[in-house]
DNA sequence: TCTGGGGTCCTAGGACCC
DNA sequence: TCTGGGGTCCTAGGACCC
């Protein structure tokens, strides 16, 4: 028996912890650059405010029903997520953490009525962190999101499920009638991993709703896709194939990339960017005890703009794998003397470590060759602890670093909360 | 004027090998 | 006239997820 636990419109829901009067308005949080909503609370998507939708065009609510709108603040998120996670940890002897607002459980051993017990997770979380979340059980992981999305849906919106599946759905507990008339209800794509493109291939052959997708004969409907597709249709129809991963592995690929607060031109600006964006990546990747075999830099101008398109990259290999952030910040400069080309108003930037391995893996015969090496090593590791003592950008390399207002490239947060619980001065007071 | 970011997995096709 | 077959590895691109 599997369990999804998710947080709603979770990070409106972080920062109505802090900001109770948002709460019963219609809220959006920002992505990076204030470019679209990315989160929504109820009352903004009964507006009808879509995922993504571009700020400008929506920001006319907040005078035509008082939309508030707020950056993103993803220190809060993430440190508001592990507050999460550790709480629903202890409902079963296996989680996985699949996003940043919801995990999976394997509650196989649980003892008890799964929906009380539930119930009483939703309201421990409550009491302990603010944070309303829904519920899925079932038995496969496809089975419990599909759960999930009906106590979501109905919690929501009622009329398209019955009231009482509202906040927690356990499926197997459902009289088959009932299960049958919610897979009817429920499109294909609301189902775990069908997205737009499988969703139109479906309906060209005639599969519309969840229950022509559990009805489906699993080997016929894997040369509509993939694998992936037949292991969809098994979990529907109950056979468990995808299991819970409880320690996630390594990342395989670290990524930052970043669109800019004004287009930039500049090569030493972009150079400013790319020197910032390998130090926050290179920084993640020690965190991880991860080297990097190879750096992918790329630069572009702006997708949206009906202006001659520069999209270019480039991998540069290092001479040997490294988290040293001298190392890829080179790697970014020696890229940037390919690819650059004066006049182009570029939009993005990015880095990506690729060719990722354990750091202990076959280091120390070469490490020992380059007496420099030892010495790198012990400079990250005190930069590390300097910027997890006293805040990130405490002590930085010279070429990630720019005069205040020298930078056209930061990104614009004109609606940032503050950090609740990850900054020393930011942190609320109670008054009694 | 103004449109995010970070991932995973699968498949097809090419290069290469024997 | 007429030119095999099987396998591995890598990469790019597509689809999906949040």
């Amino acid at each position: 028996v599997f369990a999804l636990v998710d947080g709603n419109n979770f990070y409106v829901s972080c920062e109505r912890v802090f900001r109770p009067d948002l709460r019963g308005k219609p809220v959006v949080v920002l992505s990076n650059n204030d470019g679209c909503a990315i989160a929504r609370s109820n009352e903004a998507k009964a507006l009808g405010i879509a995922m993504g939708a571009p700020w400008y065009q929506i920001r006319h609510w907040v005078h035509d029903a008082a939309l508030v709108a707020l950056s993103a603040n993803f220190a809060l998120y993430g440190d508001m997520s592990d507050r999460l996670m550790g709480l629903v940890a202890q409902w079963g002897p296996q989680q996985e953490v699949y996003s940043i607002d919801e995990c999976f459980m394997d509650l196989r051993g649980v003892p008890g009525d799964l929906r009380a017990s539930a119930q009483a997770l939703r309201r421990h979380v409550g009491q302990c962190l603010g944070i309303p979340c829904c519920i899925g059980i079932g038995a496969t992981k496809t089975l419990a999101k599909l759960a999930n999305h009906v106590a979501k849906t109905a919690e929501r919106t009622p009329g398209v499920y019955p009231p009482e599946l509202a906040q927690v759905c356990h499926w197997q507990a459902l009289p088959e009638p009932l299960q049958h008339r919610i897979l009817e209800a429920t499109p294909a794509s609301a189902v775990w991993g069908v997205g737009r493109r499988l969703r139109k291939q479906l309906a060209a052959a005639g599969l519309h709703t969840a229950l022509d997708l559990a009805r489906a004969d699993p080997v016929w409907v894997r040369h509509l896709g993939s694998v992936m597709l037949e292991r969809t249709v098994r979990e529907l129809q109950g056979t468990a194939c995808i299991a819970v991963e409880d320690a996630p592995a390594a990342r395989q690929g670290i990524t930052y990339t970043r669109s800019f607060g004004r287009t930039v031109t500049a090569l030493g600006h972009l150079q400013n960017a790319l020197a910032v964006f390998a130090t926050h990546a290179t920084q993640r990747l020690r965190q991880q005890g991860s080297v990097a075999g190879q750096v992918w830099v790329g630069i572009r101008t702006s997708v949206f703009r009906n202006t001659p398109q520069h999209h270019r990259s480039v991998v540069i290999p290092l001479r040997r794998p490294s988290d040293d952030t001298t190392v890829t910040v080179q790697a970014t400069r020696d890229a940037l003397a390919v690819l650059y080309q004066p006049g182009v108003p570029y939009a993005k930037a990015g880095v990506i470590l690729l060719d990722l391995q354990p750091r202990s893996h076959g280091q120390g015969e070469l490490a020992l060759q380059d007496d420099a090496a030892p010495d790198r090593r012990a400079l990250m590791q005190v930069l590390d602890q300097l910027n997890q003592r006293y805040g990130s950008g405490t002590v930085q390399l010279g070429s990630g670093f720019s005069m205040p207002g020298q930078r056209p490239w930061a990104m614009k947060q004109a609606y940032r909360s503050p950090g609740y619980t990850t900054c020393w001065a930011d942190i609320p007071t109670a008054h009694a």
